[in-house]
DNA sequence: CGCCCATTTGAAAATAATCAATGGAAGTGG
DNA sequence: CCACTTCCATTGATTATTTTCAAATGGGCG
């Protein structure tokens, strides 16, 4: 009975927050399928926004979307990124603490949270992959917190590529956010990040195929600028 | 039927993490009592490391607990701090994902992991209230995150100074950590904490009666310089 | 009373941000 | 289909904030 590990995602270099939902639950979660629906959003389009009421629950199902919070001055932070398989709005109470916004043109599964609780709410095991997935979360928002505490730019930059890398599923990464993006991931800056990215390049520790698609040339290398985690 | 709404704590200016039981769900968690033996632990003393299987949960009396990770160079960021009523440990797996300490001698009571996993197995409100915790603990955060990615130094200790107000039962904050405990929270150096102290002092927005105990004289100016929240 | 350790303060150094300009790729419209 | 436009990324130079290094102060505890 393995109600805590969760084999799919390592925890070494990993501050990414985004919770998949564990292979072991796959059941558990399937029987949401009749009460979701399937929704797509256009490149940089909001799904919703912070502060709205929290009246649904989201899974990835191809693309990436960012959750952001946004300072009294403009200041952009984005919590998180969520890939397929990913589940958003799990820790919203009665409205949303972020926006939730298209990366990339991007295919949803939308869930009525009313349902999903009343359904979670007799099905432990649906109970049971909910408490799991905020618990992952929980874990990668600490590391996460180290991560914007305590690293240097290089540092946050390689455990963000080491933590695609982890996802991916073949030797190169695809990046479908923009510099900036990553940046207000990170704590730094666009040029910071671009200016990391070519000091990499230059290193030979990674390869750019083109501006959205790295490959890891030098996994030793890019780990030991991380290792800080 | 408030299953969302946390009324406990506000948050405004609120990137603190540590969940404390909401008032709501204090008889369900109080039948947890008899499963819970009350310890005590002395000033800098550990209640278990980073990586120590995980066979307990704790929820602090009196004193303070403080999370911490430690990065590979010795680096050290702390995730949390715990105050009376905190509960500690929800988020973990088969193992702590960081340490906790004492940060003065404090008085916890501690919970076989086990018997309170069990009890909350067919205790729904046992189990909702812990779900509860997670949420709010998430959020929390959340906002966290943001603060340590995008927010300066004085922003910084002025949102954990507000923090500490809400939780505070009378006018003067209390400051049972040390400035390089502060500083590891909030991703600053000791003396950088330290001078924007001096600084708050300096233009009468605080007080301080010690260097562990502190009055906020000035509640719309420290907000001000906290706006960014 | 005196020692020790945390805090405070100062000065110098480093990292990342900001300001500014150039380069390049994708998409639009003629 | 090509040229234009626009947006994003890159690179460079300068500035600012915070860290680091260093010294002095002071409060608490034995």
């Amino acid at each position: 009975m393995q109600s805590i590990a969760t084999p799919r995602r390592e925890m070494t270099h990993a501050p990414m927050v985004a919770a998949a939902v564990p292979p072991q639950m796959a059941s558990a979660t399937s029987s949401l399928d009749h009460v979701g629906v399937v929704i797509t959003v256009g490149r940089e389009q909001p799904l919703f926004f912070e502060g709205d009421a929290a009246e649904c629950y989201y899974k990835v199902v191809k693309g990436a979307v960012r959750s952001c919070k946004l300072l009294a001055d403009g200041r952009r932070h984005i919590g998180d990124f969520f890939f397929a398989d990913d589940f958003i709005g799990l820790d919203a109470g009665e409205t949303y603490s972020f926006a939730g916004e298209a990366v990339m043109p991007t295919t949803l599964i939308r869930y009525s949270r009313r349902k999903v609780d009343a359904l979670a709410a007799h099905d432990p095991r649906v109970a049971k992959s909910f408490v799991e997935i905020m618990r992952t979360s929980l874990c990668a928002a600490h590391d996460r917190m180290a991560l914007l505490g305590r690293m240097n730019a290089m540092e946050r930059i390689a455990s963000f590529l080491l933590n695609l890398a982890d996802r991916a599923t073949d030797a190169h990464i695809d990046l479908p956010m923009t510099r900036t993006d990553i940046g207000d991931y990170l704590g730094l800056t666009m040029e910071t990040v671009s200016r990391a990215f070519s000091q990499l390049k230059h290193d030979g520790i990674i390869e750019q195929r083109s501006v959205h698609e790295v490959a890891i040339a030098d996994r030793d290398a890019l780990e030991a600028l991380a290792e800080a985690a």
